[in-house]
DNA sequence: AGCAATATCTACATGATTGTCAATAGCGAC
DNA sequence: GTCGCTATTGACAATCATGTAGATATTGCT
């Protein structure tokens, strides 16, 4: 093997990052692994690689295999809990409401997978005790909008309507997210019986209820 | 030790399966496994501790792990496809027919963690060719059936309207096996504002809008 | 430049997991 | 009963994953 004769010669040169930095780089690689094949697949190997480092550099940034687990779950459930927030609040008092909202979730959903990590840790058992989809304050909000509209007009519908008309969206939209394609709602968006039309007849549908139910 | 002084002396008897008993016995701890965690935590050893038998006894049987997996995939696909197509089946042609086929399929997606096993399974990458759920065959057949109730009176809808009548239950209905509990809607079958409710919420929801959409 | 702090590395230890192999023992057939 | 088939087993090998220890290099500060 000539020109790489480093038997034994001068070791690579090491690149030191700040404490945050590497914690953030390793955090990402751990994510997206998270997002691929779920939390137990998270390898202190294969993450290290993914950064370029050796695999006790993890180890000492975040102490333990444990301890990184719990960091990326941590920060992916925070993520995804401030994503469906902004995207219920940006929405908030826009003309076709429910249009919009749907989009902005499916948005929150959708990027970077955050439907798929969510999956993950709810079915690896993390996200037992996390409150990431509060549907039942997003319906208490609707609900009270609903009410303010239908002002002396036909007779309210009972809360239960109102929660089960949030909750349904949100149900399908995580479906949706990881088995679209498997229940032939392609990823394409543009498709004629694609996730795009699927998300505006939704729309249409929960609009409808929530006016003339 | 007085009384069980085994130091190399009879070892323990053996039960000896036809190969077919032991085949379902281990797939049946296997599935187990499948449904509480996931492809990826079906362990030879513990699998085998579940049986009763030691692991190269699960080796002889199914060759590799991998064909432990596959075995055990297969045969949890091939089951939830086959409740599914009965549950279908033996809702058609009844009074109220989107109510009863709500309740029928919920039922084989809850039985035995179908749902949880077909989502561990997607997540995984396992389930990417098949044909679990042939919603679009559903579909066709609702929507023939809708156009002959509506024989000469209002104008019919389109496909993609009874298309994704029949998809949206179904997108739901996976997520709320697994993910109910984090959104409000507890596993408490008699609650309020529980699964069985919504599951007749959106029934009249699906009929009502089959009818008279 | 010199120094302290610490991010990083190599090498090793340890346990878990899959897989191999030869020997054993249960069960049906004759 | 005995004989053959094969389900079953214990012992071992090989690999992988996590974690530890000590040495080293890079950076910021004085």
């Amino acid at each position: 093997m000539p020109g790489k004769t480093n038997h034994k010669g001068a070791p690579p040169p090491r690149r030191r990052r700040t404490a945050l930095e590497a914690r953030t780089a390793i955090l990402d690689a751990a994510e997206r692994r998270l997002v691929e094949s779920g939390p137990a697949a998270i390898r202190l190997q294969e993450v290290a690689k993914d950064v370029g480092v050796s695999h006790p550099t993890v180890l000492h940034h975040f102490g333990s295999r444990e301890g990184l687990v719990e960091a990326v779950v941590h920060r992916a459930l925070d993520s995804v809990q401030a994503e469906l927030l902004e995207a219920v609040r940006s929405s908030r008092d826009s003309p076709n409401e429910a249009e919009v909202l749907l989009e902005s979730v499916f948005d929150a959903l959708a990027r970077r997978g955050h439907a798929r990590a969510f999956l993950w840790l709810v079915l690896s058992g993390y996200a037992s005790d996390v409150e990431a989809l509060r549907v039942r304050a997003v319906a208490e909000a609707v609900h009270e909008a609903r009410r303010q509209r239908r002002a002396g007009k036909k007779r309210m519908p009972p809360f239960e309507d109102t929660y089960f008309t949030v909750l349904l969206p949100a149900l399908a939209l995580l479906s949706l997210s990881i088995a679209g394609g498997l229940m032939g709602v392609g990823d394409d968006e543009s498709a004629p019986l694609g996730p795009r039309r699927f998300r505006a007849w939704l729309g249409r549908l929960i609009h409808e209820h929530l006016e003339h139910g």
